[in-house]
RNA sequence: GGGCGCGUAGCUCAGUUGGCAGAGCAACUGGCUUUUAACCAGUAGGUCCCAGGUUCGAAACCUGGCGCGCUCACCA
């Protein structure tokens, strides 16, 4: 115990150490020097600057010049190190829209020249000067004045490996942004990806909602919660795991057409796949069904590969996916029974298959199991875009049964790559219906379904839903995928870390 | 929680059979007006994750711990 102990403080000082040294010496330093001339390390005004990538298109080529060579412009942003020729200084500068080349000359620079030393790689700088080229053709910004606007104590990382450390990464996201390659340019389509679901949906007759985070109740999934604390109140209320719930009461009352961006909270395990927080997009919109539901999904995704991948190939992992309409639809039930030569609902045909699986029954209930064997034996082989249809009512709780088959739902998941990119179904919109499936699932026992009905709920049912399709879409997920990264911390600017110190630990 | 792997300079990494702690980049000093990871010469920089153990001698071997990654389980 005692040994346990004092192994944790070590580690604690050894890390308090290493992080107060990350201002170097040298460079504070050179902020004293400057202070003591008068020089602001940290001026309180930026410089009118212009985006360094249209200025590198319009300079043109040596060959060809383009309309603004010549002209004096600013440039402002952050140095990323300084390849120094004596008299003639090169330094390439990074900002939002791209990078250029700036070239210090002592010859253009006379007054300046003799603070060069004050600058480092990794300072933040504002610079005006000629907008040119250099004898090998770079576009070069020929500065007559610089400007520090921001001093860096902490030097930049190795200059081309950038940071590798994947935790190193993920923690300080804020240098792996412009030290990184293609870094910035995974969140830059993030953010497009959302304008263009934004737009897409408006164009629809959608209208983008807000609705609680913080509820009451668990409902619209089976996730183990994270919970919380109103004081106020006194209730304990639940981070949401999915909008779903709210959205449809929405629907009852009138709105007719509406989507979510909604961050959910699912209080489960860490994985390439999972994050503890994550985004989804949920969308419901009445009378429409399951069939409307993958006409958007075909529409959105094929859109959304034109304006992120320049076309519908979608390469990932290696290999090449078609977002073109329309995708590829297979019957659960018949993928089922091709992967394990029994009927979905042949229970004891069903239970010697997962032991043969290694499966355990963990909750003792047969829908649960069932699908735990879908998982393991069909899920993780579907190329796709593919659509499976025709879920079970025994794990869709909220889908409205089929009128051909009682035993499905007239539900699809949409994979992609092996993995569930959004799930949708005609909302079940019969409040008597709907009651007695919460009343089983509250039944259950199972830890992740809820523990009481949601009767409020069950209530603006009463009222009446019209008929109504309804549609989440794992958003980091997609994302992965558009933007070919292997795990979902790739495109979560701060994925969920363990903090360096545990605040709590026992 | 299980399995596998990793932890050495600010960063990226070597370190042979157990025998003086190493390189490149970054930093510092000097030189250089056209580089693209500039180049040349020099200087400085270390809790080898931590604690025990084996040994004449441990960065290396053993035990325990800590941290991280991958993976499996979990995640309708």
């Amino acid at each position: 115990m005692d040994r346990q102990a004092g192994g944790a403080r070590a580690t604690l000082h050894h890390r308090q150490h290493r992080m107060t040294e990350l201002a170097h010496p040298d460079r504070l330093e050179k902020v004293r020097r400057m202070r003591a001339e008068g020089i602001d390390p940290y001026p309180p005004r930026g410089v009118e600057a212009e985006p360094v990538a249209e200025l590198v298109a319009a300079a043109g080529s040596r060959e060809e010049p383009g309309p603004r060579l010549g002209e004096t412009v600013t440039v402002a942003g952050r140095l990323l190190g300084l390849r120094d020729f004596g008299k003639l200084i090169f330094a390439p500068l990074a900002e939002r829209s791209g990078r250029i080349q700036v070239g210090l000359e002592r010859d253009r620079l006379a007054q300046w020249w003799p603070r060069r030393k004050l600058l480092d790689g990794g300072d933040l700088v504002g610079v005006t000067g000629e907008l040119g080229h250099t004898q090998k053709g770079e576009v070069t910004v020929w500065a007559q004045e610089v400007h520090l606007l921001s001093k860096a104590l902490a030097p930049p990382p190795e200059k081309w490996h950038g940071l590798t450390d994947k935790e190193q990464r993920y923690r300080r996201r804020y240098v792996d942004l412009w030290a990184g390659e293609g870094v910035a340019e995974v969140f830059r389509k993030r953010s497009r990806a959302l304008s263009v679901i934004r737009a897409y949906l408006e164009g629809e007759g959608y209208l983008e909602v807000e609705t609680p985070t913080l509820h009451p109740l668990l409902g619209g999934a089976a996730a183990r919660p994270f919970v919380t604390r109103h004081n106020a109140l006194s209730i304990d209320l639940y981070l949401r795991i999915a909008p779903e719930l709210y959205l449809k009461r929405l629907i009852v009352g009138g709105m007719e057409r509406v989507f979510e961006v909604s961050r959910n909270f699912r209080n489960e395990g860490l994985s390439a796949r999972h994050n503890p927080e994550f985004t989804m997009l949920e969308l419901y919109e009445a009378q429409a069904d399951y069939r409307r539901m993958m006409e958007i999904t075909e529409q959105l995704f094929e859109r959304l590969a034109r304006e992120l991948c320049g076309g519908t190939a979608v390469s990932y992992r290696g290999r090449e996916y078609s977002f073109a309409a329309p995708f590829e639809r297979r019957a659960y039930t018949e993928l089922f029974e091709e992967a394990n030569g029994c009927a979905f609902d042949d229970e004891p045909a069903v239970r010697a298959r997962a032991k043969e699986l290694s499966i355990e029954d963990e909750h003792s209930d047969y829908w649960k199991l069932m699908s735990d064997v879908f998982d393991a034996t069909v899920e993780g082989e579907l190329d796709g875009p593919l659509f499976v249809t025709g879920y079970p009512v025994g794990i869709s709780p909220l889908s409205k049964a089929s009128t051909e088959d009682p035993r499905i739902t007239e539900r699809f998941e949409i994979f992609v790559a092996g993995m569930e990119l959004g799930n949708a179904f005609t909302e079940l919109n019969d409040p008597q219906e709907q009651q007695r499936r919460f009343e089983e699932q509250v039944a259950s026992l199972d830890p992740e379904t809820p523990g009481e009905v949601d009767l409020d709920y069950i209530q603006a049912l009463e009222y009446g839903m019209p008929p109504c399709g309804g549609m989440g879409i794992g958003v980091d997920r997609l994302l992965m995928v558009l933007c070919d990264q292997e795990s979902i911390r790739d495109v979560l600017l701060f994925p969920t870390m363990k903090p360096l110190v545990a605040a709590d630990s026992d």
